[in-house]
DNA sequence: CCATATTGGTTTGATGTCAAACTTTTGTCA
DNA sequence: TGACAAAAGTTTGACATCAAACCAATATGG
């Protein structure tokens, strides 16, 4: 059948469907930003939860720089996160021995257990959503959108 | 095989997966937003440009709260978006003729050239992207993409 | 060894975003 | 019809984010 028979249904080239997928892409990232940010405990944004979880994940003891490289900001965006996070005590900022330009980030045990709070609240609606999406598609869905985070990430325009 | 050769290969749970998922999401839309707000001419923004695009392929005319629905937002966000956009000239604002409490948005010949002067600008960048994202790939994650969001939509904590 | 380039971090200004409080207008219903 | 509820839009305050300009410390090269 070469015809569609929705006449809506027109061929959509490869650039358009790309550029689809992105604008879904942004839908969900706005949707979920959102509903994470509202269970969050001591007021944290997703912003200061996942320098709070991958500093637990992959160490503590990094620079500023070394955030904002792998977390995909800016190095005045991490000023500003690092800083909030220092105000609610869940981190301290030391100077680096060795390199008088660095500082290093240290998770203080009270930023270990508002991570944990953290992974708690986001439990529940996790939960319900693996209800309505299946694992098989999760599944097959993440090697995808790493590809396509991969592409994105090394076509940077610097 | 039963046994993962990687001892780090641990199983995810399924609310793991979501999770690391929704995490990639995030950080696509992260750096495809940054991408393509440097190629937008007139200094449009994304936010903007989403306007623009909807009222051109959707017909204008809509009100501010049509907008922020559709488009996901808070109508707090749509008034200072749709104040930018009048200042550049690419929209007016009228007031409704029937309903005293609303406003209507026009789409001004400015705006609709500047619309596509952002097509134009953005279509580098998706043609490169075409080469290491096959068409098929895309045909595939996009239905499945779609499903998360409308999840995410209905299930809003409102 | 010194001039220059590079790197780490900060600051500023603009924008998007939300939640919450607020005003104005419209709708409901008793 | 008059009180109250609902809806449209705005404003404010907080945070994330970027780009660009900036300072301080380190690295490089002649």
């Amino acid at each position: 059948m070469p015809e569609p028979a929705d006449p809506e249904a027109e061929k959509l080239s490869h650039e358009q469907l790309l550029f689809r997928l992105l604008t879904e892409i942004g839908i969900i990232n706005q949707l979920a930003e959102t509903a994470f940010e509202r269970v969050l405990p001591h007021g944290l944004t997703r912003a200061q939860f996942t320098v709070l979880n991958h500093s637990v994940r992959m160490g503590d003891n990094r620079t500023p720089a070394q955030l904002a490289a792998v977390l995909q900001v800016t190095r005045g965006t991490m000023t500003s996160t690092l800083a909030r996070l220092e105000e609610k005590g869940f981190i301290r900022l030391e100077p680096d021995a060795v390199d008088g330009r660095s500082k290093r980030v240290l998770l203080t045990p009270q930023g270990r257990v508002a991570r944990e709070e953290s992974m708690r609240a986001a439990f529940p609606f996790l939960e319900l959503a693996t209800g309505a999406l299946p694992r098989e598609m999760v599944e097959l869905l993440l090697p995808q959108i790493e590809q396509v985070r991969a592409w994105l990430d090394q076509n940077r325009l610097e």
